[in-house]
DNA sequence: TACTCAAATGTAATCCGTTACATTTTTACA
DNA sequence: TGTAAAAATGTAACGGATTACATTTGAGTA
C-alpha cells in the first residue's frame, strides 16, 4: 500500500452562519427570516429582497439537524439488508433509494448480516429518535418483545421475506405459487428426479419454496425424495456444492431447481465441471432472474421477481404509514413470472422409466 | 397486485419520555439523569439506582436528535455510489458500511446515477448539517466551485474512480499498470490482436486502463489499431454488443480485455452464441474480479480489486479527516492482483504471423 | 385628521440533552 | 468538633430554527 501526500489547507473550520447572523445584517428578527424562507408571501417583498441578500452575502445554509430536532421528524428511513453486496438486494436497495429520494426521505443503509442483535440495535435508530421508520427485508421483527411478536412496536414495513402473521405492511410474492410454477414446468418437460437446493433453514422463502415444490410434485402423483434436498445459503459456492453432492448420488437427477440464482450458477458451474451438458444432461433453473442470468451459459431459466418494484413499494407503504394513511397491516403481493431460457430442456431418454 | 388487509391497531403515539420527566420522576435534576448516563461514576450508587429505575420504568431513550443537534455532529456519513446495484460497488458499500459501524457512523447511501446535479444535492446534506462528510466513489467533485476545482470544500474522500489532482484524500488502485500487467499476459500467451472494451468516454477509469493497455503493447513493439478499441458502459449487455461489433472485424482479435468483468461475462455470451470457443478461438479477460468471474464458463481471467478494503479505508481517512487527524490529500494506492483463469489461453496458430 | 383593520414584524417560548459553574452534602483528618 | 477538601447535586445557559402571540406599521375610510 503507497501513500504519496499533497500538502494541502484544509481549514473548513464549519463556520456555518445562522439565522441570528443572517437577520442581524438584514436589520430584521429571526422570525422575518424564517418566514421569509418558509412562507414568503408573508413577507413584504423590500424586506424579502434584503433578506434574500444577507443570505446570499453570509451563504446561509439552514442547519437541518436543528430543524430536524424541532420538528421530530428525521425524513430518514432506515433498511435492514441481509447482505448489501448481494444482487437481488442491491437491486432492491435501488427501488428503495429512489422512491424514498422523490418523496424527500434519506435511506440509511444497514448490512444486517442477518444477525438479530444488530438488526434490534438499527432497529433502536427509531426509538432514539433518529429515524422514521424501518424497513425489513428480512423475517425478523427486530421490535419483537415477549408480549408483541408479530406486532411492529414502531412504523416499520417488511418486504421480500416476511414475518408469518405480520401485523405490520408486508410486501412479497407468493413463493410457493412461484415454486409450484418452476417445478411444474420442468414436470412438463419430462422431468421425474427434480432435485432442489435449498435457502437457510430458517428461512421462510424457504419454507414457502419447498411447499410449492412438493405442491407440483404431488399434484403430478410423484413421491418426494428426500435425497434431492440439499442445503444452501444462497451463495454462488453453496450451490456449487450442493451440485457436488446431488451428482454423487447413485440416481442422479436430471433437474436442479435452486432457490436463488447465484446457487443455480454455481451448481452450473459443477454440472460442467464434470462433463454433463445443460439442458441435454441436467436442467437447471433459479430463482430471481439477476442480470446475470440471461448472459450464463446456458441461459438460465428462473423466476423474476420485480426487486426494485418490493423496494418502492415498502417505502411508499411506510410513508404511507407515517402519515397515518395506512392504519392496517397491509400485505401486498407482486407478481412474479416462469422466464424460460436455455437450461432447462426435456428430459433424457434413459431417465424416462 | 392483491392487496390483504389484517385489522390492527397501530397507535405508536410517538411518546417519547424526556430526560425531565426521568428527573422529576427520580426526584433528581436533569443533570444528574444526563450524568447517571454518561458518568455514572459521578453520581452516587443510591442516585444511580433510584434514576435508573425512573429511566427502565418509562422506557426512556435519550433523544438523540437532539444529542447531535447539541454536538453538531451527526455521525453520518454520506456514500456518493454511482449504482448501488453493481456488483462491485455492493462491495464497496459493504467495507464502508462495517468500517464506518465499527466507529459509530451511520452511512447515508446514495444511489446517484452519476449525476452530477444529484452528487452536488447530496453533498449538501453536508452544508445543512445532516451528515459530517462525504465519501464520493466517482470522478467528481460535487463541493467544486469556479475556484476550487480539485479542493474539497467540506470534509470528503474520493475513492475507486478518482479526481485528478485530488486536493482531498483518495483512495484508487494503479488502474494503469493493472491494465498493462492484463495485457502482457494475454501477449505473453501469444495475442497479437487483442481488442479492448472501454467503460464511459468521461471515466478516468477508462482512460487509465487505457493507457496501460497502449504501454503494453508499444512495450512489446504492438501496434494500436483503433478499430480494436470499442466502447462500453460497465453493463453486461454493452459487453455483449461491443463483442458483436468486434467478431464481425473482417480481421477479428484473437483476445477481448473487457474494462470489467459484467462487460466481460457480456461478451463472452456474445461469443459463445456465434460458436466460436473461449479461449480456444478467442480469449476474454475481465477487471474487478467479482464472484460471478470464478464461476462463468470458462472462469474468467481478471484483475482483482480489493473492494471492500476500497469502502473500509475511505471511511477510515473520512473518519481521520473529521478528526483532524489527517491534515494532508493523502493518496491511497492498493494493490491489485492479475488472477488467470480459464477464459485465456493463447492464441490460435492462424493468429500467429 | 382620526380611527379601524389588515399586513408586517418582533418577542420569546420551545424542542431536549449537555455542561460550566454554583451550591450543597459528605468525607476525612486535625 | 471544626474545617478543608472532595464528592454529589442543582441551576441555568446553550445550540438553531420555528411559531404562537404581541406589537407596530401602514393603508383605507369616514
Amino acid at each position: 500500500m503507497l501513500s504519496v501526500t499533497f500538502s494541502n489547507k484544509q481549514q473548513w473550520e464549519k463556520r456555518l452562519s445562522t439565522i441570528r447572523e443572517v437577520a442581524d445584517m438584514a436589520g430584521v428578527s429571526v422570525a422575518t427570516v424564517s418566514r421569509t424562507l418558509q412562507q414568503p408571501d408573508r413577507v413584504s417583498p423590500k424586506t424579502r429582497v434584503r433578506v434574500q441578500e444577507a443570505i446570499d452575502h453570509l451563504g446561509y445554509k439552514p442547519n437541518l439537524m436543528a430543524v430536524k430536532f424541532r420538528s421530530g421528524k428525521t425524513q430518514v428511513l432506515v433498511a435492514l439488508v441481509p447482505t448489501v453486496a448481494n444482487v437481488f438486494f442491491a437491486r432492491v436497495i435501488k427501488g428503495m433509494q429512489e422512491a424514498a429520494a422523490s418523496q424527500g426521505y434519506s435511506l440509511l443503509l444497514m448490512n444486517t448480516m442477518g444477525d438479530d442483535d444488530i438488526e434490534r440495535n438499527c432497529a433502536k435508530l427509531v426509538d432514539t429518535s433518529q429515524a422514521d421508520g424501518v424497513i425489513q427485508l428480512r423475517a425478523f421483527n427486530p421490535f419483537a418483545t415477549d408480549q408483541f411478536q408479530s406486532e411492529a412496536l414502531l412504523p416499520m414495513v417488511n418486504a421480500c421475506e416476511i414475518v408469518d402473521g405480520a401485523r405490520f405492511p408486508t410486501v412479497t410474492l407468493d413463493n410457493r405459487a412461484a415454486a409450484k410454477a418452476m417445478t411444474e414446468h420442468l414436470i412438463s418437460l419430462g422431468h421425474r428426479r427434480i432435485a432442489m437446493v435449498k435457502g437457510p433453514q430458517s428461512s421462510p422463502l424457504t419454507r414457502d419454496r419447498l411447499a410449492g415444490y412438493e405442491d407440483a410434485l404431488k399434484a403430478a402423483g410423484l413421491s418426494i425424495d428426500d435425497s434431492l434436498l440439499c442445503a444452501g445459503d444462497f451463495t454462488l459456492s453453496s450451490g456449487y456444492r450442493a451440485a457436488t453432492t446431488l451428482l454423487d448420488l447413485p440416481e442422479r437427477p436430471t433437474a436442479i431447481f435452486c432457490e436463488n440464482d447465484e446457487m443455480a450458477m454455481g451448481a452450473m458451474r459443477k454440472v460442467r465441471e464434470t462433463g454433463l451438458c445443460i439442458p441435454e444432461d441436467i436442467s437447471i433453473a433459479g430463482f430471481d432472474n439477476i442480470a446475470f442470468s440471461a448472459y450464463a451459459e446456458p441461459p438460465l431459466t428462473t423466476i423474476a421477481q420485480p426487486a426494485e418494484e418490493f423496494g418502492e413499494t415498502a417505502v411508499n407503504l411506510l410513508i404511507d404509514v407515517l402519515n397515518g394513511k395506512t392504519k392496517h397491516a397491509i400485505k401486498v403481493i407482486l407478481p412474479f413470472e416462469v422466464i424460460t431460457r436455455q437450461s432447462t430442456g426435456p428430459a433424457p431418454d434413459n431417465a424416462n422409466r
